[in-house]
DNA sequence: CATGAATGAGCTTTCATTCAT
DNA sequence: CATGAATGAAAGCTCATTCAT
């Protein structure tokens, strides 16, 4: 693809909240053009059509994701300590893009549907997640997990969906007040002192 | 509206796989007319448009699984039993009706936008699990839950993530295999022996 | 393709018209609607296009043309009058369908990308009089034709050509009196007394 | 208009081609960027559009055709030697350029709506042949043609369509081998010995 | 001079929806 | 009741064309 004239690419929040606002279907090509205040045609001249803007706004947003965890998951420090900052590193981003995540949690049929996306997603948070969960057996941070995809899934959900409850509901996400129910709850379920 | 003849009802599978597979906007009057063996003209006899074809499915989805789940809720025994019945029950709803599920949860976003399917979400799992976290702190099945609101979506993401995947990856979805890490996971977290 | 209604049907002219006059490609959806007195989508649900539109049009002109020139090929009498007759035909039917026609031999080149259409001109004109070109040798209307295939195209070439020059003028054709300069050149050529 | 670099006027044939294989309004500039290596925008430069440059290339197309008809024409000997000569010029023009020459009479329609063009084809055939047939008429070549103009035009059709149909056949064109029967026939029709 | 980038202007096409029967 | 036929209303997309550099 042609390099984005910053033109568009500046206009990223506007159009990922004309996306999360109307939805998929229901946004028009205009709608987009008023977004970035670009012409149509000329959105037309540097994406192939609606779905590869989508696709933009999405890779965009994975990437942003996949580099806070990432950089979360590196870190020095106990798998413990690691996966809470990649927990907090995730609610982080979708705090600061809201409708961006939103589109892509709310959406993941779409997602799906998306083959590179859908990788993206699994890179970006699961497989990270995936080996943190056999370091932290290593390091004594928790129980050996006997199937760590599920888990995994299991986490990615339990973080997610109450984030994407405040989103929806149209409230600014606090990272830290929804992380400290979710961490707790992650670390020591509903048994846990 | 009308009562619903039995040619129709009786696809109401076909019809949640032809949504599954397109996507809401992506599927054409045409593709629930070949769906049900009915002629479009005649659906729109029975539904005032797409979006009530919809909705329909999705009442009825919301139906099943507010009955399953209230069932579990209400049965005798601990909250902890009660709850571990709860997430059975949603699996095997997910299980018996893959596509209409995988419609419902990937696609959050228009359901969120759809107000009385929104409410029924809540109403269907939501509430009976809020209730039953406040029964299990008051009979001893786990500590007093701070934030239920918080916990009861991670809960419901908890389970309902890991199976969506399995839905989207085609594979069907055996209840019991995903039930055993996601009830472990939370009830005793990470940290749990 | 579902049964033409009259609506559409009885306007061939108009619509032929206005092909004839804007050009195949100047001609808007619009204005066939407009030439046919039935909407836009209406159209599409009778044709796939404009592309079948005119070919709709073509193949009528080639059967009435066919059925003219097969008529005339099939009298009683020598091969000399029966190839008179089918000169005249030929010219009749311009006269009777000069949008048509004008449309048909002024853009031979989109009949020939057509590929139906290219047969169907071979089929109406050129078999029968090839066909002819060979009576007439057997009954002593004329010498042996040594090419027929090519001679047949050059009297196609010699009725039609002088033919859709009055046309394309705008003049009324008269098929007699093209037809005798025509057919007097045709059996006589320049040296014939 | 600017004298045409070379870079352009060099790829004439496949302008040419290019016109002929998609037809004027399935051409893109972009087609024709790609088939004379030059860039839209350098040929916006050098044309003021699209018709302009189909424009230029029947221009040459027919200033080549009245070049070699009229010197044919203008030869020394009797009319029907030159005649001849004419016939086997615009057959040999033919061959030369299949393309151009191939868009030229297969979309007659367009040239009678480009007035110039419609002008050039008259005189570039049409006139030295009327001319020739007084001549002929004279020198005791052939009898008098009464209808000279209709005559012309059917003597330019005999020629013009048998050669077309070997162009667009894509066989390609030997002036020779069509002009014998085309002779042949132009000059003692059907029943001459 | 030449051209890459941008866009105004529209047209084809698609569909949800209606309605006469 | 049910439905085949018809259509109003848009929207996506394309392209010829312009213009700043």
């Amino acid at each position: 693809m042609r390099p984005l004239p910053t033109a568009i690419s500046s206009r990223e929040a506007e159009v990922a909240e004309t996306f999360a606002t109307r939805g998929f279907d229901d946004t028009r090509m205009n709608d987009l053009a008023k977004a970035t205040g670009v012409p149509k045609a000329t959105l037309y001249y540097h994406f192939s059509g609606k779905e590869e803007i989508l696709a933009w706004l999405m890779r965009s947003t994975l990437a942003a994701l996949a580099d806070a965890v990432s950089e979360a998951a590196s870190r020095q420090g106990t798998a413990r300590r690691r996966l809470e900052a990649v927990v907090r590193a995730q609610l982080r981003v979708m705090a600061e893009r809201p409708a961006a995540c939103r589109i892509l949690i709310a959406d993941l049929g779409r997602a799906a549907r998306m083959p590179d996306l859908a990788e993206g997603v699994g890179r970006a948070f699961h497989a990270p997640v995936v080996q943190l969960l056999a370091e932290g057996a290593a390091d004594g941070s928790w129980r050996k997990i006997k199937d760590p995809t599920t888990v995994a899934s299991s986490i990615f959900g339990a973080v997610v969906i109450p984030a994407l409850g405040v989103l929806v509901a149209g409230s600014p996400l606090e990272p830290d007040r929804v992380a400290q129910p979710v961490l707790r709850f992650i670390l020591t379920g509903l048994l846990g002192s």
